[in-house]
Order: C-alpha cells, then structure tokens, then sequence
DNA sequence: TATAATATTGTTAACGTTAACATTAATCAA
DNA sequence: TTGATTAATGTTAACGTTAACAATATTATA
C-alpha cells in the first residue's frame, strides 16, 4: 500500500539505487535527476521503510531509556524530568524506549540490533551487571545519576557530597552548632555521598559528631518520620538535622509537628533533591537542587555523540548543585 | 558475528527453514529435530533479529505511549503511574516508546510499520488530529483520560463527573451549604466533567449556587492560590471548596493559612486526583482518588489485545473514582 | 576527434527472517 | 508389496533498503 523507493523508481525511470541515493543526499547523482525523483517522492507520500534500513544498516533508531526500576524507588519527579530531558535532546530520529532494568530476568534479547545507545539511569550498584552486560554488546552506554567505575562508560553524575557539604555549611553559619543526619538508604552511592560531604562540612568547622545524631533512614517518608522520633526522644536534641532527602524531610517534619515543635522555630530542617514537594509543605523546605535536567539533557547529548563517534574512554562529569533556601531553617533556638 | 538461521542451519545439517520452524514451535517438524536444532541454537546464544522479523512480518514490536506533551501540563505522578503501569503489562515482547504529541510537527513518520499500536493519553481536544491520523493509518489505537467521540476507538476514562459529585455530596453531608469551586483550565474534558458532577450534587440537594462561589483556576498552583484569593475576599465566604484537582488545592491552602485562617477549621478544602501530595501537605488533603493505575493497566490490556483481534469498533469504558477522606474537611463552624 | 578521466546511472547481492510451494521420507490401507 | 496419504524437510522468493561493483554517459585533454 505504502509506495517503495522501488515504485518511485519505476515512475521517474530510474533504478531504485538513484531514488535511495536522490533521497539520502548521495552526491553521486546529478542535481536534476535528484529533485526530478524528490519531487516524484513527495507526491507519492514516500516514507522510508524503517525495518528494512534497520535490517541493512544494523541500526534500530531506538535509544533505551533505562531506570533501576521503574516503581517503587524511583521518584517521580525525578522521572519525569528525566524522561522529558531525554526527549527534548534526542528528538525525533530516535525513538526513546523506556524500560526497568528489574523488568529483565536475562538481558539477552538486548543488543546492539534493538538499541543504538543506552542512557542508564543507575540508582544502585546492583546494576552493574547490566552494565557490564552492555559494554559486553558494545553498546553505546552513558550512565548517570550514579558513580561507576567500570570502564569504559561515560558517566555523569550530580556533585552529591559538594552539596551536601554546602547544606551543613549553611546551618552551621546560621549558628547550628548540634547538628544530626538521617541518613539515606545504605548500599546507595548517593547515601555514601551525602553523608561524606555533610561530615566534611563539621569537620572542617571543628564541630563534634554525637554518634545520637547519626540515624539511618530508607530514603521514604516514614523512615524519615521514625528517624526523627528518635532524635526526639534524645535529651539533648539537635538544633538542625540534614536529611539525605527531601521525603524523609518530609517525614521528619511531621513528627516534630506531631509533638508539638515548630518547624523551624525549634527545630531546623533541610533536605536534598529540592523535589516538588519543598514548595508544596508547609513550612516550604530548604534543599540542595539536583541538576537532573542538566544531568538527563547532558547524558542525551554525550550519547547522541558517543553514537557517532564511537569512542572507548572513560569519562566522568560531576555537575553542581544548588542550595535553594526556603523557609525550614533558621537560627537555632539558643542563639 | 551474532549467529542466524543460517548458522545453526548448517550445524545441524538442515535448511534455514526447518530451523526457522523449530524456533517457532511449528506443527510442521518432527519433535527429534526440533529438539535437536533448539539445543544447536541455545548453545549458539541465538536471538533473533527483530530487523529482519520486523521487515518481512511488517511489525515493529514497538508500542507508542504518547502523551498530549511530555512537558508542562502533564504531572509528573499521573506521569510516572502511566507509565509504570503500561509497562508493567506488556512486558517484555514489545519496546515502550514513550512520545509526546508535540514533539511532531507532522505525524508522517509514524505508520504501522513503526508501532504496532498507540496508547495515547489525551488531555485536550487539540489531540483530534492525531488520533484522527492515527485512525487512517490503520494502527491499533486506545485512547484514555479523555473521552473521544471519534470514530472507532477504544477510550478509557475516569468516571470524573461521578467523583466530583460524591466530592461535593459529602461536603453537603457534612453540614456544608456554602460551597464554592475553583474550576480546571477551560477548554479541558476534565474540568467540564468535574464541574458538572459538582453542580448535579448541588441541584439534587437543593442547594442554590452563588455565582460569586464559581471561579476559575487553571490547574496550577498559582492559579488555586489567586482563586481562593477572591474567595476569601467575599463578603460572605464560602465554609467550603471544592478543587478541581489537587494543585489548585495546594494553592487554595497557603491562601486561606495566609490570611491566618485554618483548614479545615474555618474552611474545609477537597481536592481532585488524590495525587501525591496529599499526604504531604498540612492538612492532609482529602480528594477524590483518579484511578490512574487502573486505567493505564486496562488501556494497555486492551491494546494488547486489539494488536490481537483487529476489530473496528468504538467502545467507551467508565472507571469508578474515589473518596479519599483525610484531614481538609470537617464541619462547617457554624455548623 | 580520439581518448582518458570523471560523472552519473544501473545490476546484483546482501541484511535475516518467514511463507508459498516443491520435494522427499515415512506411514497406512488394501 | 504397492500406491496413496500424510509427515517432514527443502527450495526459492520476498520484505525494502544500502553498497559494491559494473556499465554507460559526459566532459576534459591532447
């Protein structure tokens, strides 16, 4: 039904090789033939077949989207964004599939004929047999969002521990001088991360750790909750906690309300992610912004060159982070 | 270097075809030479060339899940949950290609041979043209979110004017007579429907609305926070409104806590899409849920099927809402 | 003008698969 | 046994494209 190089051909008098070249701008055909055959193709709503420039060239014009997973863990926000990053730059010559990695028992049907490239969205270390697996295939593969150090993968990640560095900082120039972490999930790079710039930050400014005001939390709500009861419950209590993300902020901040303490009126809260809630909750939180638009939107377009170019290096990029202030934190009580 | 047909073939001493059928459990060979043949092919790693499939079969084993816009307009939880859920239910046979309609200046790209069927999420009526073109193309097509009367096709949508209805029921139940509503973007199915399930309670209990009680919103938080504005403004107040969704919620809050009123103290607010925030935001927002999970599993299922069966018929399915009560509405004070 | 060089076009095969049809092997009925 | 069925396998073409190579026009050079 659909009209083939082979149709336009036989219409304009010509083999099907000078339409294939008439119309992928070879140069080895004269300028007349060439609009002749194109203006023949465009009155014959020509469309290339796909399939068959896939099957010869060995190019599926699909780029893979790949998320740890794609349910629970994976926020939604940050999806968004990064989905919509990554399709903004690829545009339209690709088509951007997207998957979960949780969602292959084997990887076998992955292959250099099904994906041009792959953008990896890592979250844990548990994916790097999946990366692995890729570089295997020879698979064009940028990594972001996690540190790996696998060779050879492009990698683009988010300057957690600078950030984190940057949120104590602050609390300790508003004056906080007791200051505890609810940390992330352990076995995260980010959790690592995190933690690491947040303990630089005292150090640096010779303030003492109270092993009390080290608690760990899972990333979600009610870790966040749970974590802050505790710190509740210590008879000397932190003027200011750090949470290694925003929904365990949220949580956090719920149980100090639940006792009857203002935020940040007796208690200071900062998170990180500065996801869309910080704006939402009341009071509006205090965050470190992570680049994920410029960390999807800059992935898209090393990838996009890495499918030309086909280098093998390693390369890791780190990207800044923001301190956005809102209204969690102030002076500590005692000031 | 990735082996064929063809390899196996003459490893096992057989024609490309017999092996063809072997690895596609054809009636046609004797279960010895299959058996052999599957081995010969395991141990091989074998995988099929979905190019070539694709090219002689006229499939793509692409599925399109296309959105009115990937961007501004769409949420990112209503986002994410849409996804999830498609994917969660086809699997691993197809690729999800995940698109926005406004990405196409022209739709000419898009034929059967690239996607074996279209989910599409349709927000506004400026996505006819597509579904329109879609439909000519001949390409499986399920449209959900917003109802079509476009001929044939399958269109899953929430029963939203039934959930805006029980919202408004139970505010009139719980005592409520002043009641007004922040409506959605004009121009929207959605906020049609929401406002007219809102109006029905209303007349069916004999409740008069005052016209100062209707506003306009624009789905944004900025657009509740200025509605709610003018409400409270009135002279005579409304005791309680309702949303059109949850963002104008969230904006019709920090209005009413600014002028240091208390919800639902003073006035009890009930929001649409039961999304995220709820649960985040002081007070917990009551809404009515959207099934959101439902209907993007079921839109898939249908697709899935209709890949399958090809029949040509429309079918439009309701998906019941619900109320989700929580902390933003109680009695009216003067109750 | 003849000839070499170059520009343009055509022929054929290939990519890896399925499918229509042809052939051969195995089984059955008389 | 033998011819007729049926079961199993093989041959060939096709899907729509690009690419290597061959052939023919055209132009430049002597």
């Amino acid at each position: 039904m659909n009209s083939t190089i082979k149709d336009i051909a036989k219409l304009c008098n010509v083999s099907h090789t000078t339409v294939s070249r008439a119309i992928n701008g070879s140069p080895l055909i004269k300028e007349k033939t060439k609009s002749r055959i194109l203006e023949a193709a465009a009155q014959m709503n020509y469309v290339p077949n796909l399939n068959a420039k896939s099957l010869v060239l060995q190019k599926s014009y699909n780029i893979g989207l790949f998320f740890s997973t794609l349910g629970q863990g994976t926020s939604s926000d940050f999806f968004h964004q990064t989905v919509e990053g990554v399709n903004r730059i690829i545009g339209r010559e690709y088509n951007l599939v997207v998957s979960g990695i949780d969602d292959y028992s084997d990887f076998y049907t992955i292959n250099i004929k099904r994906f041009d490239g792959i953008l990896l969205i890592s979250q844990s270390d548990s994916d790097d047999p999946f990366i692995k697996y890729i570089l295997n295939e020879g698979i064009p593969l940028v990594v972001l969002n996690r540190e790996t150090e696998l060779y050879p993968v492009i990698n683009i990640v988010a300057a957690e521990s600078m950030g984190a560095y940057n949120a104590a900082l602050y609390l300790i120039k508003c004056g906080h001088r007791s200051i505890a972490i609810i940390e992330g999930l352990s076995g995260f790079k980010s959790s690592e991360n995190r933690k690491a710039g947040f303990f630089k930050a005292l150090n640096d400014n010779g303030i003492k750790i109270n092993n009390d005001f080290i608690v760990k939390g899972r990333y979600n709500i009610e870790s966040g909750y749970e974590a802050m009861k505790q710190l509740l419950l210590l008879k000397k209590r932190p003027t200011a906690v750090f949470c290694s993300n925003d929904e365990m902020a949220v949580g956090a901040i719920k149980a100090i309300q639940d006792v009857g303490l203002i935020v940040p009126r007796d208690i200071s809260i900062i998170g990180f992610d500065d996801s869309m809630v910080c704006s939402y909750i009341t009071p509006e939180l205090s965050s470190v912004r992570k680049p994920t638009n410029e960390i999807s939107t800059r992935g898209a377009r090393r990838l996009l060159s890495l499918i030309r170019e086909r280098t093998k290096q390693s390369e890791r990029i780190y990207i800044d982070t923001e301190l956005i202030l809102r209204k969690s934190v102030s002076d500590p009580p005692d000031y």
